[in-house]
DNA sequence: GCATATGGTTACAATGCTGTTACTAACTGG
DNA sequence: CCAGTTAGTAACAGCATTGTAACCATATGC
């Protein structure tokens, strides 16, 4: 169980330390929800951050293959964001964390 | 879908922000798997931490009510710490988090 | 008297993360 | 020429979190 047992920690230490970044979740929730490619401007609409904000965690998701970024020529470019298929297994954890502040209205601090 | 209609987002961003800090998860992860009451001092050995980290982290959960601290007058002083029911209620998505992690070795950066 | 065990707390420096502001670039429409 | 659209990036100050080391109290055993 501890470390020397569980290599398991450190790789959810970073998972957990992805997750908790500002919007990240938000935006990984939305993918999830909306079923569809977002684009850049709808993902910052919908989880109503700043374009800096947005950048970042997109940049990491793709880093960490949660999300695949999709460019388009069109004029102006347009760039889709969809959630990978290993992201999309995630989905069911990341809807019940929701459901869970939902259903339990315990105040958190 | 934006923040004016989704008051539950900023109850989800408080409990990433708590599952987020350093231990904390693992700490709620095995009260879970031990299905026991742990002392202080087995929960710093199996997560392998400080005490004041450990210390740290029990206090936010007790504040957080999602773990029950205990305390006998043994000599010396004994204090056990459980889940909470809303916690129990939390752990099947925590669990899912570390069975996605085993089974996607996505190595995270 | 001193070590050991229990279960913590305090202080502090270093690191990391955050939001804000400003800026980029390519292209369209008027 | 200037504003607006798309999709970002760079710099920076301020705040939060972290790990380390030291320390506390109470009690038992030698």
């Amino acid at each position: 169980m501890d470390v020397e047992c569980n290599p398991i920690f450190s790789e959810v230490d970073k998972l957990i330390s992805l997750l908790g970044k500002s919007k990240l979740l938000h935006i990984l929730y939305i993918l999830h929800l909306k079923e569809k490619a977002l684009s850049f401007s709808e993902i910052k609409r919908l989880v109503d951050s700043s374009s800096t904000t947005v950048s970042r965690r997109l940049r990491e998701l793709e880093d960490n293959n949660l999300v695949n970024r999709t460019s388009f020529s069109t004029k102006p470019v347009t760039v889709y964001y969809t959630l990978t298929q290993v992201a999309q297994l995630l989905a069911p954890t990341i809807q019940s964390m929701y459901d869970w502040v939902e259903n339990h209205n315990l105040k958190l601090v």
